[in-house]
RNA sequence: GUGGGUGUAGCUCAGUUGGCAGAGCGCUGGAUUGUGGUUCCAGUGGUCGAGGGUUCGAGCCCCUCCACCCACCCCA
């Protein structure tokens, strides 16, 4: 049997409802915030993320699907969507535009890592970026924003996780501050920290090994190293978002894997997801459009909302997912029936009800699908019907049936269907 | 890339000491030729993940491989 490769699945009904009603909130939040779509291509020159993402992170060292195209160029499914984005800005002068540049995305990205739950090879983000900024204004808009959109899709009891993680002009000072104090420490710690502590000093402070706890609780802070502007450019932050009455918790020790991260970066994690309990993730990015070769510079934040992970907090905590429901089931007893009815069908769904037109012409066997899908009314044409110009309307939840005249259907059905 | 767990019907799972491959749900038909749900009856369903070995005999024991899941690393 052929099966989806390794990491990509299918997303069947009734499940692919909840991935629309998600996506419809996030368009809807968007709306509210003046966000515009955009729509890159889903893969790249691969210099695009090997730059923008930064050459040693994980993502580019071990994780993209980089293939050579036919005429020798080396390209690679987006494994995230902000450099993408840059790109976008920087090759159609977005920065011509007037005032911010609010731009939201969603789609599938690729990563080649082992999949477990909440983690799979081609996944979905959703997400956006405003560029052109400094401003911690915008920090606390667009964490705001993030926050939004998980609380309209149905999302209660996440976390929002917020820390700094500095500039150029003070996070060296740190990372040698961690280096050197790491060096008396580290063979308290586990393996994996001793291991970190030469390859990616940062990546000791995100351990979740108890034991390890009381050894990094002693750890320097990046908190403590920042310069002025950025130590500014935080409590401004925390200051707006205090002002909105969002919850959040500073972690010194939240550490992202992504180079381009500057200053502000925030996580939103969930109890439901398991080992990777993060559902969206972002932060500032002010050099990152220079780094891709911008002569303009263009300070920005963004965030991802991680949408499988989404979707599968959603399942884990809200009740089971209410099927579409037919708003009528039209059984035709035979040919005469079906040729007839067969236009009426197409009007009522012009009208927008969601009608069926069955193609079986045993009325027990049709009141028996009409039942399984959930269906508002049955409409039974037979000969009978078809003589008197009058058709049998069924109320398939009372079982009360009456006539109806064609004419009439419209407004009988749609005086009790929910939409409509 | 590393570790652990699990593989039996479309789904959820039983399967005793190695002795005929099972249940519930689903699906199909019938009881009811034009009336669903509830009920009753019947039917449909299988490379027991794959290959090899031991044995008179393997779903069960042994070996190899594969897939999926969970976790590590890292991220959404």
């Amino acid at each position: 049997m052929i099966r989806s490769v390794k990491g990509t699945r299918d997303i069947l009904p009734p499940s692919s409802a909840i991935w629309n009603h998600v996506e419809e909130q996030a368009r809807r939040v968007f709306r509210a915030y003046n966000y515009q779509e955009i729509r890159t291509p889903i893969f790249e020159e691969t210099l695009v993320f090997a730059r923008g993402v930064g050459e040693d992170t994980d993502i580019v060292t071990k994780e993209m699907y980089t293939f050579q195209d036919r005429d020798g160029a080396s390209l690679t499914l987006r494994p995230e969507c902000t450099a993408s984005v840059i790109r976008a800005y920087i090759e159609h002068r977005l920065d011509q535009q007037p005032g911010l540049v609010k731009l939201y995305y969603m789609g599938p990205m690729f990563r080649r890592e082992r999949p477990q739950k909440g983690r799979y090879r081609q996944f979905y983000q959703i997400g956006a970026e405003a560029i052109g900024s400094e401003s911690p204004a915008v920090d606390a808009e667009v964490i705001e924003l993030t926050a939004e959109i998980l609380c309209a899709a149905g999302l209660a009891n996440f976390e929002l996780l917020l820390n700094s993680v500095g500039c150029p002009a003070c996070r060296p000072q740190f990372t040698s501050a961690l280096r050197d104090a790491l060096q008396d420490v580290s063979k308290r710690l586990c393996s994996d920290c001793r291991r970190r502590a030469q390859t990616n000093p940062l990546r000791v402070l995100d351990c979740k090994v108890e034991a390890d706890q009381p050894v990094i609780e002693t750890l320097p802070s990046i908190l403590d190293y920042l310069c002025e502007a950025c130590r500014i450019h935080f409590l401004k932050v925390q200051e707006y978002l205090r002002d909105r009455a969002i919850p959040f918790q500073i972690r010194p020790r939240l550490v992202r894997g992504l180079d381009y991260y500057r200053r502000t970066t925030f996580e939103i994690v969930h109890g439901a997801l398991g080992a990777q309990n993060a559902v969206a993730g972002g932060g500032r990015y002010d050099g990152l459009a220079e780094t891709l070769g911008s002569k303009v510079p263009a300070p920005g934040i963004g965030f991802s909302i991680g949408e499988d992970r989404l979707v599968l907090a959603l399942e884990e905590t809200q009740s089971g997912g209410h099927a579409p429901a037919v708003d009528l089931f039209i059984a035709p007893l035979g040919e005469a029936a079906f040729r007839q009815v067969a236009p009426l069908a197409r009007t009522l769904r012009r009208r927008g009800l969601v009608v069926e037109l069955a193609p079986e012409a045993r009325l027990k066997r049709a009141l028996e699908l009409a039942h399984k899908f959930g269906a508002r009314y049955a409409l039974i044409v037979g000969d009978e019907e078809l003589a008197a110009g009058r058709y049998a309307l069924r109320d398939m939840g009372s079982g009360q049936q009456r006539p109806v005249a064609p004419e009439e259907l419209y407004e009988s059905v749609k005086a009790n269907v929910p939409h409509a």
